[in-house]
DNA sequence: GAGTGGTCTAGACCACTCG
DNA sequence: GAGTGGTCTAGACCACTCA
């Protein structure tokens, strides 16, 4: 009867909106609700698949598919470089090295990093303006260990992050976000009194289970935002 | 030869990773691959289209599957109610209802529901605890027009936001994450001192496309933390 | 052991977009 | 018009988990 996926998931989507299918119970399976729809198995196993990548229910062999009722949103985030952020606001874009030196990791950078204390690691810390206005500071530390390249370029002439993403692409990355008040250091880089509020963001990234890089990126509190939606969201195509 | 779209992906990754195909490149085509690994078609497909969800890779008919160069990442983040979030750290959570009331909307207010200025609402102040500590202050507005039930319910036995899940199940969110200073009010229930950093998130819900919610969820500064990894993160099954 | 979802296959048609 | 990805179908086997 009615084709695409898309459409029998909207229409699980509305029963289950309906409460048809309360939370705790077990929706019908497969088979079943293909012959009702009129379709093949795999497209309601997509459908619903779809559904339980959304954490709207829980998929078990033999048990069935759970209507999921302690609903934790499952939003997507996307996070890009300064610099795409900037510009795609209509800003220019403008970066500033504020020093770069090879040292020795300290106990949290060893944490983070997961090597051990003392390993070669090489700091660099730079600004992002967007139209010459302080858009984030950055401190970096990137492991020498998985990233030997690292120690001898320049980064004053590239932000580490675009250059990370050119020598080692696809890597996986773990993110922190709070609040916290800018530190006499930060306060000064981002042109804030210090203690005002700012937004911190870490990120760990890992290449193939080796450490890659740790970052902390401060921007100014009521002067950024960080915007998402939940559900679908699935690019064109 | 190799089952399983899963490896079929994996091993597509490291071609990526080694640099074979690089960003701005277009991949081989479905079939091509196909005829490679051994498989059927769809498996390929299912393959790529998981990289394509993960923004690796953006795919068009008729022009082919491009590698992306300006890799943003899409990261997935999971959003719980507050009690869910404490107890899920071994706290006890507490709640308390600090006033609620019918009102009519400010502007702020009719902008982020999308209705009128003067559109009736409900207001509801609220504060979340962990271990009798402030975790979190709540200030919401629900929208009558969509949720006239929420006129007569009494908030003080339930938090809104549970309330809300159980009568308008399955909506679509908005959330905007920022820092910023303690006003006096988001001060005194947080236990903090006025301008003190606090983290902030607001969520906007719509169900079948009317707005249903808006929500203001202040956090005390260095006591709260979003983590979150990107990538896969399949549930399990 | 039996029933459920997870996945694969082969073949087919459609939709979009390029030349 | 032609080539690519997007999706559907029917049938099959496997893997997990419950009774």
């Amino acid at each position: 009867m009615s084709t695409g996926y898309r459409e029998i998931k909207q229409l699980l989507l509305a029963r289950l909106r309906s409460g048809e299918w309360p939370a705790g119970s077990i929706m019908p399976r497969e088979v079943q609700l293909a012959e009702e729809y009129g379709c093949a198995r795999v497209t309601v196993n997509r459908a619903i698949r779809e559904l339980a990548d959304e954490g709207i229910v829980r998929r078990q062999r033999r048990r069935g598919t759970e209507v999921l009722g302690d609903r934790s949103r499952r939003a997507r985030l996307t996070i890009r470089q300064a610099r795409q952020q900037i510009e795609a606001q209509g800003q220019t874009y403008d970066y500033r090295c504020l020093g770069q030196r090879s040292i020795a990791a300290t106990r949290q950078a060893a944490t983070r990093l997961g090597v051990a204390v003392g390993a070669p690691l090489r700091f660099i810390a730079g600004l992002h303006q967007a139209d010459s206005q302080a858009f984030q500071y950055e401190q970096r530390w990137i492991n020498l260990r998985s990233v030997p390249e690292a120690a001898d370029f320049d980064f004053s002439a590239m932000p580490p992050g675009e250059w990370l993403m050119q020598v080692k692409p696809l890597t996986e990355a773990e993110h922190r976000l709070r609040a916290t008040g800018a530190s006499a250091d930060v306060a000064r880089h981002l042109h804030q009194p210090p203690g005002a509020p700012v937004f911190v963001m870490e990120r760990c990234t890992w290449w193939q289970g080796q450490s890659v890089t740790w970052a902390r990126l401060y921007h100014p509190g009521d002067a950024f935002e960080l915007l998402f939606r939940d559900g679908e969201e699935r690019p064109s195509g």
